[in-house]
DNA sequence: ATTGGATACTCTGCATACAATAGCCATGAA
DNA sequence: TTCATGGCTATTGTATGCAGAGTATCCAAT
């Protein structure tokens, strides 16, 4: 593996998860030598996140960490509303039958992960990212598959923000289900339809978690 | 500007403008040595390229300017149809109705332009940029910003292989000013559905034309 | 005490030298 | 004649040195 991979990922990963919390000054010989890489593959990494709207210019300070506010939340949504509509309407209209029904049926009984502690809820997580792969392995535009690549960079960031409790889950788990069987059923409206309705609940429990979290901070 | 901005800049010119065509190899040092700079930022512009799909890695034999079939097109086109309807529906929200209005002005004259040769035909092109950079300004969220900026990286590419013949351009120019009025009028469903109706026909008439292409230079 | 300026320092940006790797061609043997 | 193997070459990947630009700090003057 490439200096400059492993730079760039590790970054990634360490932004993604918050260990890089938002205004976390990334200077390029301090990065370079804690990650053991020199100067030149680390830039690469730096200026890719850069494209990514991970990092961000700081005058004569070097790159930060980009901030996430509830303003960016809205406008995240108002990218990934069209996007999976797209996503799950094509998915519907070319996607193996078979695969997806295997996944509706691990939903059925997702009740039973979420309600099983925090083994269970990261088995829940998993078959999220399963469904996701199997959209994006259905469509075969390779220009709708990067522009998901990227919203998900920023999804798994904000979703650290607004942390989702167990009725919140089980409510999407039956909602994601209704977009799975009509992409089982090839209803690619119906498909489209869901993920709106989905997605819109998701953004108001985001912002609703986000909201209370604030208060509580501030009181 | 920095070299490597510079070199960036010339290379995504010379691939959209088609002086560079695909499948040309791009190699370090020729192009540092040709745009007249190092290898370090010349290698930082072809690293963004090859984020940008632009060009891909051949074995052994450096970058290639990467190729754009038929196939590309219809794959670029569902994920610009959900992106555009997404842009059209916020700019009716959001956007400044005078604006618009003044753009739908000039649409309603833009017959006069496209029968007048090359020079009003360039006119006209330019309208559209506006109209697509008045579009982007009204819309708060730089995710989708961001993800518009790199479809019309690729549609530029692609309008180079379907050139449009006046009568095309006068249908277009009616749907775009029927999406224009639309938002002028605050409708961001008929805006969104007008867009639809719009890349729908550009969309067949690109085909249309990059088929006959292909039929001429086979017969 | 505050503000303006100058100086020093730190950080990025660029260039070049060096290392490693992958592909290709030639040569030999089966 | 074909396949395998070895070396050579071209090209990418990495490290480091150097220069320029911007900021922060400190000192002096008002």
């Amino acid at each position: 593996m490439r200096a400059s991979d492993k730079a760039y990922q590790t970054l990634l990963d360490e932004i993604v998860e918050g260990t890089l919390q938002p205004g976390t000054v990334l200077a390029e010989v301090e990065q370079a030598a804690r990650l053991g890489v020199s100067r030149t593959p680390l830039r690469e990494a730096l200026s890719h996140l850069r494209k990514d709207g991970l990092v961000e210019p700081l005058a004569g300070r070097g790159l930060i960490v980009t901030a996430v506010s509830i303003d960016d939340i809205v406008e995240l949504y108002e990218l990934r509303q069209p996007l999976e509509q797209q996503a799950a309407r094509l998915a519907a209209q070319r996607g193996n039958p078979q695969i997806f029904a295997q996944i509706a049926a691990e939903l059925r009984e997702s009740d039973k992960l979420i309600s099983s502690g925090a083994e269970g809820i990261r088995a829940y997580y998993q078959l999220n990212e399963r469904l996701d792969r199997a959209i994006e392995d259905s469509i075969s535009s390779a220009y709708l598959v990067s522009a998901l690549k990227g919203l998900h960079l920023h999804l798994a960031r904000i979703r650290r923000l607004s942390r989702q409790n167990a009725d919140r889950l089980r409510a999407a788990a039956i909602e994601t289900l209704v977009i799975v069987e009509a992409i089982v059923n090839r209803d690619a409206d119906l498909a489209a339809s869901a993920t709106h309705v989905h997605l819109q609940q998701s953004l108001r429990n985001s912002l609703d978690t986000v909201r209370t979290r604030t208060v509580e901070r501030v009181a």
